[in-house]
DNA sequence: GCCAACGTTGGC
DNA sequence: GCCAACGTTGGC
């Protein structure tokens, strides 16, 4: 059981086109460490999803539901997607700048390689943030 | 809207 | 194989 991060634009795809879709696969990952941590997921594993620029802030948990496949919206076969399903929406957002000052989540990538947008999430960082979000 | 940071591409 | 140039991302 592993725990990622997945980082998206909301006015380009949003927790809410996930709830909506009920599972849908996570596509348009260009960027070879991403790739590889989409690659590393198993089915069961749960992801933080992040919305970034305008909200910053990690806003629900999405499940794997299937490992990785070629992606579909691409011909070069170096790429692949994950399927996801919404396994639940946070009580309250958690913001990127209450992650910063949290003295256990120092550590996280999306601190200190915030462009990185599928990225490993240690447990208990992981925890960390599911408590701060049903507080 | 700006720009720093990062990743990728392509010329040599 | 190196590295300059370029494009993109995302925080501010």
């Amino acid at each position: 059981m592993n725990y990622w991060l997945i980082k998206s634009e909301p006015s380009t795809y949003s927790w809410e086109d996930l709830v909506k879709l009920g599972r849908d696969h996570w596509d348009g990952v260009r960027n070879y460490s991403a790739r590889n941590n989409l690659r590393a997921m198993q089915e069961g594993d749960l992801a933080l999803f992040y919305h970034s620029v305008n909200e910053k802030a990690i806003i629900g948990i999405a499940k794997v539901v299937r490992e990785h496949y070629p992606d579909p919206t691409t011909d070069d076969d170096r790429w692949l997607v994950v399927d996801f399903a919404p396994e639940g929406k946070l009580t309250r957002p958690v913001t990127l700048e209450e992650i910063k000052q949290h003295p256990q989540l120092t550590e996280m990538v999306l601190v200190n390689n915030s462009r990185l947008s599928v990225q490993p999430v240690q447990k208990d960082e992981f925890e960390v943030i599911v408590g701060l979000g049903e507080s």
